[in-house]
DNA sequence: GATGAATGAGGATTCATTCAT
DNA sequence: CATGAATGAATCCTCATTCAT
């Protein structure tokens, strides 16, 4: 940790650093989640840090930085979930079920990221790409090459893959945003489990 | 001082009240779909219609009232799409696409709705219940006894119809939020012909 | 009524028009005393006679003449009322009593004119001089031609005239003030005589 | 993060909030009673005070706050005057002649106050109380025994205190409300020897 | 004459951001 | 470094008045 040169003065603590910013992150997540953007107050954020606004300004130059750093962490936080859910699994099935367990388990823990999600959707009409977008995109090659490996292996259909990948994505995203909102109380194994029957059996007979 | 009844002065045009609001529904719907809600001035919405804005506050006393009837004037016409889509229709897999044909090419020709669903959620937290849930809900006897009706016939596979109205459900609002948000350019019927492949074939082998 | 020469078209009937602004000030009293000379919205006091806004306009040109001539016939009514109370009392003590009596009584049964004098005062800081002492000034001579006329015969102290008259105004309209803000509720008849019992003993041994 | 009693960054001073609001006070007190409440701009307030529009809101959170701080510290003030000019009176007669001389001394001193009253009670007819009864019904039981006991000395007539007190009550409040309204200029210690003479002697020979 | 549709000036309040202490 | 006092741009809504019908 010190391994920078020293500097004049009391050289910078990066690790504390850090963890500041991570505590102002999960205060600013909760407060987003429960009161929108523009209705958040950043005095209120700080509040409930116990410090003063302008150590919230020190960390986080403005309050839309602020917004962004929880989405952000908040999706990191998702990833990793995902990807600790399914390493290390060969069987696609297993795999397929797996992600989408654990998606869904994320979100049932996580609900303020999903109002965040929302919220950025809402309040930042004009970006490029969504923060969700950006991150599922970035892991679009390794999913497709997932789906395609099944295939070539004879256990997924030989259908485009982008078509599952859309179906399947857009479903999870809609069964997020419908658990939220709809205060659906299903246990996320059991949305899991469903979903994955429909998608191995189909609808009709 | 009591002959109001007489009708002197000028009548009162219910017909120029109704169209007036439409007018005004239409113009709002658009600029809270550019803008969102916050930002949006109410001057802005009469600039657009060229009235005064004191005009606008005559048919909505408040912004959230115009932009709620904005949002009701959307979902109303959704239902009315679908149900004029599916009306008359007998064979089960046929209602099936074409509702969910309707619904995906209703949201692609109607974006700004898109937007003002997410704009509803993010600045009204606190409703007891989304105006799109609403509406959904209030079909949703109607549809299961579709689903059970289905079963009942053998044509669809004898598993609770909530699972299939819930993942069937979830994959069209995923579907739509996301063609929106990632600007995803499938034509519609593709869109649906590809969730129906899914339905009736599932994705594994 | 129709002594004027006839012009062309349909006879202005003044009667009408006096009947009709009897009625608007009489309902604009009530308004005004209710909620106020900014608050008040010409459209209510329209609503409450049954007309639309622009009758109302059409007898006063503003709202602020409207509000005057609701306060000018509150005065005139108090006036009336005293003059006729006193009219052909010999006895300077019972015109005194009897003066108070009905002063105190008219403003018992006219609430809303007392609200009407402070709103009047509130919002029109700036009119040289308001319309309550317009009407007492225009009375002052008169009552000091009557105190003096009781110096002279010997029942009424020999000390300035201006004296008493201010005490006893002053006494009268803060009892009519303080009656009405603080809900005092004797009955006008008492407090008459009780502000005679002052005049007449004093408060000392 | 939690260290926040250590005392770091810039401290609060507590005199600087007490002063910072009295010279708000005082300027309030002037723009109201100049302008009226409805009239007044918060925004003058501040311009007067070299302020911008924020901080006059730092302090008080809504005009309505801020006026009524006004009108209260006008009344604490009163009260102070008045206190003081009796304080340690033990003749019953001088004691009430101090009491309304310093009464009538401090409204002529203080005519903002007057309009604040008026403006007070035409504004918010609806709250239960006036400030200026509320003030006043505080002090009644001592104002109340003071009678008393002037009574059972053998000095007050005997006669109900409540009268006494309701008589010179009105007296003093009409007196000042019609000194300021129709700009009476008599020097106050003369109106308070004129009032004595005549609760002292009676209008009557 | 009577009506009510249209207008737009006017004013309270919030809150992101800066910067002196 | 940390703090919180100060700022002012931004925006909703009301209501007197006008005038076409």
């Amino acid at each position: 940790m010190n391994d920078v040169k020293r500097g004049r003065g009391r050289p910078r603590d990066a690790g504390l650093v850090a963890r500041r910013e991570e505590e102002i992150l999960a205060v600013a997540t909760r407060v987003f989640a429960e009161t929108g953007y523009r209705q958040t107050d950043v005095q209120v954020v700080a509040d409930r840090l116990g410090v003063g606004k302008g150590t919230v300004y020190r960390y986080f130059p403005t309050k839309e930085v602020l917004f962004f750093g929880a989405v952000d962490a908040g999706m990191r936080a998702l990833v990793e979930c995902i990807d600790a859910a399914v390493s290390g699994l060969d069987d696609p099935v297993e795999h397929f079920e797996r992600g989408i367990r654990s998606y869904l388990g994320f979100f049932d823990r996580n609900p303020d990221l999903v109002e965040l999600l929302i919220i950025e959707r809402a309040e930042f009409r004009d970006r490029e790409q969504a923060t969700y977008f950006v991150y599922k995109e970035r892991d679009h090659a390794r999913r497709k090459a997932f789906i395609e490996k099944g295939i070539a292996s004879g256990i997924i259909r030989d259908i485009p893959p982008e078509r599952i990948m859309n179906v399947v994505g857009d479903c999870l995203y809609g069964a997020m945003f419908t658990n939220h909102f709809s205060n659906r109380r299903i246990p996320y194994e059991r949305q899991a489990a469903n979903i994955m029957d429909l998608l191995m059996n189909g609808v009709f007979t």
